[in-house]
DNA sequence: GTGAGCGATGTGACCGTGCACATGCAAGGA
DNA sequence: TCCTTGCATGTGCACGGTCACATCGCTCAC
C-alpha cells in the first residue's frame, strides 16, 4: 500500500561495511569467501548484509572483472522438441553453477545472421556460448570468426577439432537400420534430414554403414526438411513405388507425416511398410501405430555441454565423457518381413 | 594464425575520442544519437569506431544507468510445444526492439523456488519480466514479492488486475465443445488439465459454457496432467464407461494418448467416441485419425507480451490488442452423432 | 632482541559509461 | 549594443564493485 517508487537507492557494499564497522573491501573478501577473514568479523558483515537486504550488483562486477557469470545459447532450431529439451538441461546445468543464461534464436541461418549474433552475444560479453545450430555451415562461420569466446556445440561436425559432443548419431542410426534388418528387411530406404545438417548426416551414415556390413543394396536417401508436412508428402509419393519393404526416417516428424502419407494411399504400416523414426518425441509411444524410434537424452546432453564449456572457460581438463548411448525403442511401426 | 591471445583490451568511448579528436562525452552522444550534434562530428566519430571496431560496454552501461536492457523469461513449463514457441517470439521480438534475453526455467513451483527465481532475475537487473507460469499459485508469489520489476504474464488469471494477456481460451473451449454439439453430441466428456493451471480452468470454463448454453448435461472433468501417457491411461479407463460420445481434451497430447488408450480398448475414433484436442501442435494433423483441435498462434502470444511489458518498462499506455483469436481445425478425429 | 613472515584489514585507484554542469560561440530581440 | 537563448561541445564525478598495495600486530626462528 505504501509507496512502490521510494526506492532511495540499492545498498552497495559500502553501505554494508558502514553497518558492520569494517572497510568496504573486507565485505567484498566476505562476498568472495576469501579465506583470511576472522569468523567473527565475516559474521558481522553477513548480519549487515542481511539486515539491509544488500544483493551485489553483477553489472559492476561484470564490469571490473570483465565477466559476465553469464552463457550464451546460439539456437538456429525452430522449436523442436529435441534441442528445446536440451536448452532446459542447458539452463539448469547452468544456473546450478552460478551462471545465468542469454539466448538468441536465428532465424536466419546466412553467414551475416550467424556474424551479427555473435558480436550480439559478445556484447553481452557471454563467458561462453553453447551453439545449437546443426548446420554444417554455421561452424565454417563460427571458425572463422575473430570472436574469441569459447563455445561448445551440441552436434558433432565430421572431421571436428573444436570442442564438441553429441549423442552417437551414426550408432543410433545404424542400431535402427540394424533392427529393421533383422526383422528381414533387405530393401531399406531412408528418408534424410537436409543435406546441410550435421546430424542428418551422420544418421545416414549409420544407415549406410548396417546396410554395407550387411551386403544389402543403398538406394539414394529422400532429402526432407525434418517437417512431418513433408513426410506426408514423401509417404505419399513413396507409395507409387514398391521396391522397398521398410523406410528409416532421420526424424520422428518426419516418420509420423510418412505414415500419414502411407494411410491415406492405403499402404499399411507394418503390415505392408515398417518404419522407424529418430528422437523418441512424446507422441511417438501414442501415435497409431506406435512408432519404433531411437531414444536419446536431450537434456543430459545440454547438462554435459555446459560441463565442458565451463571447463574450457576455467581452464580445466576437458572432462572426458563417451559418446552418450542412444536406445532402440521398439514398438508397432516396425514388423516382421 | 597470428596470437589470440594478445588482446591488450578493449577500446573504450576514451580511445575513441582520442581517435577522433573529441571528447568522450561526444562519442558517448554519438552513440545514444543526442539530437545536438553536429553531423561532420557525428561522422569523424563513427569513422573511429568502425577503424577501432568499437563495441560499447553494457555492463558499464548498466552500472550507470541501472538499465539493463534485458528482459527475463520466468518459465515454469518443461518445454512442451505451446510454451516453447512462445518464447521464441517473445525472443524476436526482444531482440527487435534492442533487448536480450535471460530465461530462467522453474523446475518446481514452490514458493521459495518462485521467489529464489525472481531474486536472481532481480540481481541480473532484467529491466522486465515474462511470466510462463501459468500456476494460479505462481500468481500469488509475483503479487506478493516486493521485487518492484514489471511483469507480464502470458497467461489471464480470472480477476487479474496485473497485466496479462492470452489467447482467448474461453471462446476456444467454447468452439470446440460447440463443434462437437453441432456435430448431434449431447454427452460430452472433458479431460482437463491439473486443478492449478489458469488454461485449463478457462478451457473447461469454455466446455461448461457451451454445455449449458446448449441445455446439455455436464459432466465431471477428469483432471489429467497434459501428458499424453495420462491420456492413455484415461483413454483406457474411459472405455469402460458408455455414457458419452465424445471428449473434449484440454490439450492435444492427452487427446493423443486418450486416442490410444481407446483403439487398445477396441473404442473406434470416431466412430464410437468423437475427441478434439487443444493447441494444434505439429503432429495433430498427421496422427490417425487426424486431430481436431483448436489452433492458437503462440510465437504471437509472446511478441505481444513483449510489447506490453516494453510499454509498461518505458511508462507508455499500454496498446490495446483484443484477445487472441483461436481457430478450430476440423479433422477426423470428430464425426457426426 | 630483531627482523622475517603471515594473517587480518584498510586505502586508493580503476573498470567504461552516462549525467549534471560549465563553457564557448552564434543568432536574435530589445 | 548588450543580454538572452540555444546549440555544440568539454569537464569532472558517480555508479558499485575488484585489485594491487600498504598497514598493523603477532608469532617464530636465529
Amino acid at each position: 500500500m505504501s509507496s512502490a517508487s521510494e526506492r532511495s537507492r540499492m545498498p552497495s557494499i559500502r553501505d554494508v561495511a558502514r553497518l558492520a564497522g569494517v572497510s568496504h573491501q573486507t565485505v567484498s573478501r566476505v562476498l568472495n569467501d576469501h579465506p583470511s577473514i576472522r569468523p567473527e568479523t565475516k559474521a558481522k558483515v553477513l548480519d549487515a548484509i542481511s539486515v539491509l537486504d544488500y544483493r551485489p550488483n553483477l553489472a559492476a562486477r561484470a564490469l571490473v572483472t570483465s565477466k559476465s557469470n553469464m552463457l550464451g545459447i546460439l539456437s538456429a532450431t525452430v522449436g523442436e522438441f529435441g534441442p528445446t529439451s536440451s536448452i532446459v538441461g542447458i539452463e539448469d546445468a547452468a544456473r546450478e553453477e552460478g551462471y545465468s543464461v542469454s539466448t538468441l534464436n536465428l532465424s536466419a541461418t546466412s553467414p551475416e545472421a550467424i556474424g551479427s549474433a555473435l558480436r550480439q552475444l559478445a556484447r553481452e560479453q557471454v563467458d561462453g556460448i553453447v551453439v545449437l545450430a546443426p548446420q554444417v555451415r554455421v561452424f565454417h562461420v563460427l571458425r572463422g570468426t575473430a570472436v574469441d569466446i569459447p563455445f561448445v556445440s551440441l552436434q558433432t561436425a565430421s572431421g571436428s577439432d573444436g570442442v564438441s559432443l553429441s549423442a552417437d548419431q551414426v550408432a543410433g542410426a545404424k542400431t535402427a537400420t540394424e533392427h529393421l534388418i533383422n526383422l528381414g528387411h533387405s530393401d531399406i530406404l531412408h528418408l534424410a534430414g537436409p543435406q546441410d545438417w550435421i546430424e542428418a548426416e551422420s544418421r545416414m551414415r549409420g544407415y549406410l554403414d548396417a546396410l554395407r556390413e550387411a551386403d544389402l543394396p543403398t538406394f539414394p536417401p529422400i532429402r526432407g526438411d525434418w517437417t512431418a508436412d513433408f513426410g506426408y508428402f514423401a509417404g505419399q509419393e513413396l507409395s507409387r513405388r514398391r521396391d522397398f519393404t521398410a523406410v528409416f526416417a532421420a526424424n520422428d516428424l518426419m516418420a509420423i507425416g510418412m505414415m500419414h502419407g502411407f494411410r491415406d494411399a492405403g499402404v499399411r504400416v507394418p503390415d505392408d511398410v515398417s518404419v522407424v523414426g529418430f528422437d523418441d518425441i512424446p507422441v511417438a509411444a501414442h501415435v497409431a501405430p506406435t512408432l519404433t524410434t531411437v531414444h536419446q537424452d536431450f537434456p543430459e546432453l545440454g547438462r554435459r555441454a555446459v560441463r565442458l564449456l565451463l571447463a574450457q572457460i576455467r581452464g580445466e581438463r576437458a572432462p572426458e565423457f563417451g559418446p552418450l548411448q542412444t536406445t532402440l525403442r521398439d514398438r508397432e511401426s516396425s514388423a516382421p518381413r
